[in-house]
DNA sequence: AAATAATTACGAATAAATTCGTAACCTCGC
DNA sequence: GCGAGGTTACGAATTTATTCGTAATTATTT
């Protein structure tokens, strides 16, 4: 197991931007984040430093400028993200979570057709091979 | 609207242990916390006296030892924190996020079927009003 | 009403996150 | 080769979160 990430929230921001955008170098991703909200420069560079040393981006110095691209994948980060959240905020429960998701009308037929099928296929898994197994 | 809420990780415990056990002493909230992770006394007296403060807790000194509730509601408060959650991990897409959800096998059938219940639900309720309505 | 046992208030140390200024450093065009 | 303009490194100030020790306060028991 890879050691346990635990992004800040200023990182993720800068990670979804490396994830949205692909390898990018510092104003690139200082002018992502500066539609957001403002923020200078060499704060940018220095979370991008930072995220650096502990292994969350990667770059490239052979080119100029330098090239940061995350160094961690997207999927994996957000799952592991998902599990404290879940954790924290709803005292471990999922379920709880996801109603408490599906709860707010912020959602589009599409997007609920979309879980729908998902949760279709997971129950027709689930039916064939072991009916109560958990991870 | 109610201020924004921005609980850290560690009022959020606090409120867990809140929301689930209803208003209750230092002692109490300590001897929970306590079952998760080592915690001195004085250190929760202190999260409590902040969370005071900020509002996150009511106390009854009338009684002693004090009483503390908490002082914001479980779902508004969840509801906060899965938006900014949604925002800050998940770039806005609470679809993203469910699907991550469920894509995990750690939910039971009976989960399952709760949430299938719910979105048959909101789908019959969408098909009857405004098909395109949101909150 | 004095001792005791628990509870609360206060202050402060430590650690982590956030933010940016300044100076040093490259690259390219002249 | 030098200067201009952009880029990077470094250091440090500020804020916020986490943690607990100690002293003061309160209720209870004798």
């Amino acid at each position: 197991m890879t050691p346990p990430l635990k992004p800040t929230e200023s990182e993720l921001e800068i990670l979804q931007v490396l994830w949205q955008s692909g390898p990018a170098n510092v104003r690139l991703v200082n002018e992502q984040l500066s539609l957001k909200r403002e923020v200078g420069y060499t704060t940018t560079l220095k979370w991008l430093q930072l995220m650096l040393e502990k292994g969350l981006v990667r770059r490239d110095e052979r080119v100029w400028p330098h090239v940061y691209e995350a160094a961690v994948p997207e999927e994996e980060t957000q799952s592991q993200l998902l599990d404290r959240f879940v954790e924290s905020a709803f005292g471990g429960s999922a379920l709880k979570l996801v109603l408490r998701a599906l709860g707010k009308n912020k959602n589009t037929r599409a997007e609920l057709d979309q879980i729908q099928a998902l949760l279709t296929k997971i129950n027709s898994t689930k039916a064939a091979d072991n009916p109560d197994e958990r991870a």
